[in-house]
DNA sequence: ATGAAAGCGCTAACAT
DNA sequence: ATGTTAGCGCTTTCAT
């Protein structure tokens, strides 16, 4: 690969000329440039971020951590963010944590080991702690859809107004009784806010007594597969579940043991997935603009990459309650 | 951030020595060693990678090719992908090129530029021309179902062999007399491989005129939904979709209109995704293991990577027929 | 076993 | 406008 030096050699220049030059920098005659540019063509030349990095300290690199890259949600955001960097010429390394702790912090390290520029953090078990790795580094970072550090900015998605739309037609729409919510691991932001979205409503509504019980499981289609059995035993009239996933779980179980949906149990979801309005009994969910979030994310990074000393903010996009059918209400 | 040189000015050794010490190489005393290792952990200190690949030419990076990362297909390889370098240690660039060419080609270039030392590429539109940049550049790729180049491996699902199956189960055991394929652009690999398998299986079966139709449509559920009104005008008995997604879009325009599956129309679809078996009619399909095909690209590429002569090698596996209910048999 | 020195490809002061 | 020099953080000969 033919580097700087092998275009100074064949122009008769500097290194340094060739460097100002290619980036476009002044101080350098138009003959001079257009014939550095030639040749550079012609020898194929490219750059390498790499080691301009070293002397900048700007490698180009955006981290993306995700618990899952297979959950639709986290794809759709990631994607969002991809639209972005894409554009503005910056690499993304892709971080599935699978979320697994200790291979998030495993991640961590290596963010900081290939000094990228910003980090997009989409994480439901790191803490406070956990981003003091990123303080020490000063790389910046965006929380996405869990604010766990006021030392950085956020953009989510508002969880509690969502489980708080969704719960009101639950209880005035859909008349539920014995409500179970199917919950994802308790320390979770979106567990938290969803719930307590979720409990203050049935509080204002005076029916607090209603949600007979609250579930912790994995959050996923074979979570919730596994754990709508639990629901029989219940004698649950409806569930309320994390997310659509969970809920596409508890709905194949249904299926499976000739439960009907919503005579016998209303299912509700969160996140509004593409398979949600595709099953038999479409889902009553909440919709979030994933690709969006994905996107302000990204720009935000990117406006304090250029502007260093911005302090942190809090974005929050609203959600949108879906009325299906799997609540037994379809207003649509 | 604690360099080299801090470590080895702290233990008043050479930069050398510490970096021998730091990357386990022999010729350090033990009591050196120890102490280097102590007062690294002690300064906090990480190794630049970017830098150490300037010389070394090992940037540690992987560049990770997708067609759309929100397509659950892609999502799960990537996710194999991943769960294999991740322990290895190798930074994923990911690399979405939402299927435009341009794009695509233009991060083609950013590998090659950040000196990735291998690519995994799933691409449906790449050429053979578009990979010669990593030619030249002796970047090792591995091709994921779509053998684009025989001077590179690749991984493969099987696509004619499942194709085979899952005919010769329409023809035998769901009796099918007028079968439209619903397929997608007639230059994509997975529908030409998948075609095949059809006319071929049909024509072994003596009953090749039972194909009475090949649609070619956009492969997505929307486009599915769009072409099913054609089959009734078609008065076909069954349909042959190129993926799950048009499958369930053939469904969905099913229960819109009450033609009931698989009385009136026998669905079968390709992919098995999640979604196959949580609809009302459980869709008969073509099981691909997509989180394997994604650790065998992966494997197959440090495999090369570490043993850099070896020759291209073309591994295929097989896929898995899914009988459920859209086509008319249930032997689960 | 350790040090000295050179250099990977690039950029940025400083000089001319 | 261009060249000179130094250096980013690391590894790797080659000496000692």
């Amino acid at each position: 690969m033919a580097n700087i030096k092998d275009i100074a050699k064949q122009c008769g220049v500097n290194p340094a000329t060739v460097s100002r030059a290619l980036n476009g920098q002044k101080g350098v005659s138009e003959n001079v440039r257009s014939n550095i540019l030639k040749t550079a063509r012609k020898l194929g030349y490219s750059k390498n971020p790499l080691a301009a990095s070293l002397i900048t300290k700007k490698s180009g690199l955006i981290g993306l951590v995700v618990p899952d890259i297979t959950n639709p949600y986290y794809a759709q955001v990631a994607k969002g963010v991809s639209s972005i960097l894409e554009k503005q010429g910056y690499a993304i390394f892709l971080c599935d944590s699978d979320r697994q702790p200790q291979i998030e912090r495993h991640y961590f390290e290596m963010l900081c080991n290939y000094r990228v520029e910003g980090v997009i953090l989409m994480s439901v078990t790191a803490t406070e702690e956990d981003l003091e790795i990123f303080l020490r580094n000063q790389i910046k970072v965006i929380c996405v859809d869990n604010p766990i550090s006021k030392k950085y900015s956020s953009v989510c998605n508002d969880n509690y107004q969502g489980a708080c739309d969704l719960i009101e037609h639950l209880v005035l729409s859909a008349k539920v009784r014995r409500l179970v919510a199917l919950m994802g691991t308790a320390e979770a932001n979106t567990t938290k806010q969803r719930l307590r979205g979720c409990i203050d409503t049935l509080t204002k509504l005076n029916c607090r007594e209603s949600l007979i019980e609250v579930l912790h499981i994995t959050p996923t289609y074979q979570g919730g597969l596994e754990a709508a059995s639990e629901l029989e035993k219940l004698n649950a009239d409806s569930v309320f579940c994390i997310n659509d996933s969970v809920a596409l779980g508890v709905f194949s179980y249904c299926q499976q043991h000739q439960i009907k949906v919503p005579q016998q149990l209303k299912i509700a979801g969160y996140d509004d997935l593409a398979e949600a309005s595709m099953i038999s009994v479409p889902l009553t969910t909440v919709h979030q603009r994933k690709y969006v979030l994905g996107q302000k994310a990204a720009s935000q990074l990117l406006s304090e990459l250029s502007n260093p000393l911005t302090t942190p903010i809090k974005i929050e996009l609203l959600p949108q309650l879906k009325i299906r059918k799997s609540c037994g209400e379809d207003l649509s």
